[in-house]
DNA sequence: CATGAATGAGTTTTCATTCAT
DNA sequence: CATGAATGAAAACTCATTCAT
């Protein structure tokens, strides 16, 4: 273990349940580990040495690596929904919560190591279709593309027959920007893309 | 060798040169294999056993797995590009120049799998900086942001102190397509995502 | 396991703490192998077979072949002064200690395949400095020079000037005779060797 | 090729026959790297490369890498003795011969890379008896000792009962000489044992 | 719940050698 | 004589997983 999640962490602690410290422990330092090197080049060794735990008890809280790894995958959309609902408390405005979505995941990917999807990137790791990663990931992805869908519903600026197609250009400039904060470190794509959601919205009717 | 490269080794067959056909042979595996599988998920057993190939013969054209991965980086580029040329011969206006590299990203994704962006999915599955394969896959999404800037720099339609906007905005869209194709397997997101450019044109001046 | 190695083994067995057995067979066949065969020419997949244990539990007990190979050198000398130190139990005067070292050698390299000096060997075959095994084995022959200086060091017989020239051309005989038998596979070497030693002492004064 | 292999270059030149200078080349090339790294961890791809020949090339003036190890170790002993006769003309009291002879091998370790004795040294790395290398190796071996016993055998300080043990005895300090000079990369062995020559024929009679 | 030790199947890579030209 | 390309066998090492305690 070391300093450098403290962000990370502080983002997990609120999730803490009654559950045994070891499993939480374990997930937190999994969650760092797949974020920085990727799923498949972390290790289970890797995972247990810098969690301080024996090898046996990661396996007696997850049946197998997959198994962690979609623990992950769930853990990803708590700490995500989590924060965003809180970031964007009190606001009602469909456009403005469309608009603080972006916001937030600038602050939310500055807090993860600049690492992008987390979903987008198991599936891009692991792609076959049908196992248990590839299913909770497209998962995941699909209640990230609800959401966007959700709120453009109740837009009254965009016109219903566009809807699905706006929903679904938010989805992509979303992904697009995830995916580019993740190559360059930077966050500018989130607030290229936060733009052009605004053009997109104001020009759509 | 099997049936199922047939779209693949089709796009190859104009790039042959006078090379060994065994080191062809190889990049061409390794290409089909690092597409539907990814490329950690795939080891030099399965490459060279599918290609039909000694193991010492690819390391004696490939002096790792990382220089396989490289020259399959460029190979991709030079694909790519060289139908995309190809695609868009004889059309001179800027804005269907742009419009036309989405059509040909659907028949180029269609003709590879389905498989996305294959920079992108380098850059996801090692993510560490500095490495061969991480230098070579930036350097390949910097051509390919250089190419929509290089466009819409010539685009009348567009403002000039929106141009660079523009250019990142249609990039994002140009990657969140290309994963959501990954994902679904479908081409209606590089559909979603041409007609966003178009709109995003029409709407910035 | 086979039958080859009785008299490799008993020396050992005095030595056996309470630790994994896995490993204690790990050393006592790589002991064997490397003494034998060179440690070069012994692969890791031969020490497992005839060890008759998982390539992952030598791995898990040594980091690398060149642990083991450091593992392997620190045994050789523990085995040789620990043989030697019962061997000279009760010898007082330096000279007769200094010649039963002799008389010992020709004991051990008997019962160690005839095979030299482990240490000399290492050198030999790893010629390469700073390594780990280069840096024991320098380390390991240090030790010896040093137990014969001591000895030289307490022999009245010696004028004090010269003790450190005879000191080491004890050494060179003790090195040349351990070289000649795992040439000749016989021990007129250290014989001659400890004669030479007589010789060496009775007329440096 | 480089520059630092200029004095055992130099020593070589005298003994190039009308030769094929890429078989020279090749035994030129394949000594400065077997007495640097040793025989075993010099691979043949090292040698042609540093030598500048085709890989067939090799393979055409030697059937394998044993063969080339005898040449060189043909050679080893050509250099050694065609040197140390320049060096011992006009000595012609045995015991100046004797004394010359360690004085030159101090040289000739010098001119070498520190690097020992090369026929004790292949027969460390290639124990297995009977194989090309080993019994090449065996003979130069042979032939040092006879050089030695050839010269005690005349010389009259030295009563003929003890001329066996005494010509035994250099030769253990010749070997353990060489060896020390191989770890310490320093001459002082040689002078010691050089010394130690001296005392003992003094002292025997 | 927790653990140190053990494992089979896999990984990438290197070796000396041969062949067709 | 010389060469670039190809090769089978073996090298060292890692993986996720399991077991006895």
């Amino acid at each position: 273990m070391n300093g450098r999640q403290t962000c990370l962490n502080t983002s997990y602690l609120c999730l803490m349940h009654s559950d045994s410290s070891v499993r939480e422990q374990i997930i937190i330092t999994a969650s760092r580990l797949f974020l920085s090197q990727g799923y498949n080049l972390t290790g289970i060794n890797q995972i247990i040495e810098e969690a301080g735990v024996a090898k046996a008890s990661l396996y007696y809280h997850f049946p197998s690596k997959e198994d962690l790894g979609v623990a992950y995958l769930q853990r990803r959309a708590e700490v995500w929904f989590e924060g965003l609902n809180r970031h964007l408390e009190g606001i009602t405005s469909p456009l403005d919560r469309l608009v603080g979505t972006f916001e937030y995941r600038a602050i939310f990917l500055e807090q993860n190591q600049f690492s992008g999807c987390s979903y987008t990137r198991i599936l891009t790791e692991l792609p076959q279709r049908g196992t248990k990663m590839h299913t909770q990931a497209v998962a995941n992805k699909e209640g990230q593309r609800k959401y966007f869908q959700d709120i453009v519903e109740v837009m009254e600026e965009i016109d219903p027959q566009s809807k699905k197609d706006v929903a679904d250009t938010v989805l992509l400039l979303y992904d697009g920007a995830s995916h580019q904060v993740q190559v360059y470190k930077e966050l500018w794509p989130v607030e290229a893309a936060r733009k052009a959601v605004i053009t997109l919205v104001k020009n759509t009717r």
